[in-house]
DNA sequence: TATGAATGAGGGTTCATTCAT
DNA sequence: GATGAATGAACCCTCATTCAT
């Protein structure tokens, strides 16, 4: 009797959507990218891209959230190792890192940040689970003595998720520098950083 | 006979639209906000504005050029103390810097030179003329030991460029922490990536 | 063998979804209202709606011819007494007539019927029935002498559907008068007009 | 030094826009006329259009109150001869009147001021003004002992609006109708229900 | 210099309707 | 009978830009 709906189908849509508009944003921006744009990338007409999402901002949004949460998902995993270097591999694991493109969008979201209290929402939002994950990492550290027992574990773990971000500014700013240079960079400035004093060691 | 050009008046006027496009654009980004708003808020009519630039990319990026010279020229200013002291003073008397809103367009400006090379060259031409500067700095104090001599100057002063631009994600992503907060977390964590590891002090 | 049509069924669902139309201009007028929006109230598919209905003029058109006729037919019941009071007590008797709201879709389907000939035709289609039924009953009057005999039957019974039907604009233009204050006066009026003058009394 | 804003010139152009639209209006109805139409119909571009007027509403609105005015002004005009008939020419001088399809859009305008708050206030701000000149008739008619002294001047004179606003529903209803007749009829009405009773009059 | 009139393409969104299942 | 996917034209409105004065 009629036709079903079917839910992972409905889904499957969705997600085709949302791939083509992270295409899009990451071409031409999240308000250049346009509405009939994002249509003709995902291969469907306005009125049924509608039918998915109720508006552009729902579709940023929902876009924001899978990528913020996929991005930082890396962070959760967790290795053995000294603490510096199980942060460290499991940040430089981020897939899409080492893609200067795919993480470009980063900045768009931060720039809508500043405006959309939503997009901000949800950039704090999927901050916060993975800082809660580092600090334990980091107060897990302490407790071994291999890292400052000076630094506050929640303010040092927003750092570090703030410095890792920064990353793909550097081949912005710096035509020259690859992401090799600038990640071992970052890794032995977070190391220096983590590591106990000389004074406390003894 | 004749009106004569008065070129300091026509400067005068620029710099007015330059200012108006810069609150715009912070309220509102790049793309969200219009001539026609620009033009209220410097209290211009579009065709008058149009008669000193000829497209609104043409302001976007002078004014693109003129905030990031703003923000970078502190970086410069010479001062006296041990070299990580000079940096991080100078850092954080970039006088915009303590008001969250001002540097936001940052964002904005980041999220373009990904996509647009005019915005991109700016970028990399403004930061090139800090990096000059930081890496002398840094070269001077490897030379008096009080900075690591493992460090690559110019790789390292791009760092701390990119690290001191990512400060402001912090409170965008972590609701509670201030500038305060977040600025001596930084200073920490630079001071400790410079200074000498104990081996090598010996 | 296979489901058979029943026509009873059939009848039910068209009630519905004129129906959900009907509340649904009421609320957002004719153009105003949208197929979804009708959709939803009914519970239905727009494939299904379309199964009953071919298009939306036609909606409308039958809710029209539906509304009209509810609304005219209480003109019809005979009672006793004196002419205008059997008259103005038929009018009165219209059980929607008490609530604004209700009757507000008769100024849509004025402003339609001078733009769709269709929607005029059923307009005009059900006041000749009421019609009919008025003058008859004036006539009557006329004979009993309760009516002025000067006056055309037929005209004047287009005159009381006019007059009672533009009772609702009163509370529209006038907020502070209600509908009992407006029934006094249509009353009144109507009583007024109809009477024979004293000279042909005698 | 520039272009001179010349007001009466914006005043024109927005007379000509107001005037297309009202043409539009009529033929399609107010939600059925799009903006594009009106700016066909002015000659004009959208965005031109948008120069003079901040939205389609605000059309519509600026369109009722002018449309409204026009109308019931000419109930203002002092004439002499016994009240009804200064009343009665008043109304039927409206020049508008022997035209059916101009007095169309009143329907639009009722059926609109059920559902939008704005177009309300403006038939009820302009109707306020005509009944409180018609109920100064009135009373100056009771004085003479020309208008029945049982009748409230103020609720009186709004339902005289009404009837009279209800003129144009005859022909739409009736399609033998015509005008002479209607308002014959109008006319014999009202001075009947205003004439005092004979036991008044001795 | 300086103004505001003027453009028309394109913005996000909704529409009545059709179709495959 | 009944569903929801799918369309594309049209909706109101804003845009960067040009032009006559």
């Amino acid at each position: 009797m009629g036709r079903v709906r079917v839910p992972e189908q409905h889904e499957g849509k969705r997600k085709e959507i949302l791939d083509a508009a992270h295409r899009c944003f990451l071409r031409y921006g999240l308000q250049g990218a346009s509405i009939s744009m994002i249509c003709k990338e995902a291969g469907m007409s306005p009125g049924h891209l509608y039918h998915y999402f109720p508006s552009k901002d729902a579709i940023i949004e929902q876009m924001a959230d899978e990528y913020l949460s996929t991005l930082h998902t890396y962070f959760g995993r967790q290795e053995t190792g000294d603490v510096a270097t199980v942060l460290l591999s499991e940040i430089w694991s981020m897939s899409s890192w080492d893609d200067t493109a795919h993480c470009r969008i980063l900045f768009e979201l931060l720039a809508e940040a500043g405006r959309n209290d939503r997009v901000r929402d949800i950039l704090a939002d999927n901050t916060a689970g993975v800082r809660k994950l580092l600090a334990q990492t980091l107060r897990a550290g302490q407790a071994k003595g291999e890292v400052d027992r000076g630094l506050d574990p929640e303010h040092t773990a927003a750092m570090l998720i703030a410095i890792v971000d920064a990353a793909p500014m550097l081949p912005l700013m710096v035509p020259g520098i690859g992401f090799d240079e600038s990640r071992k960079l970052m890794t032995a400035m977070v190391r220096r950083f983590l590591e106990p004093k000389a004074a406390e060691q003894s």
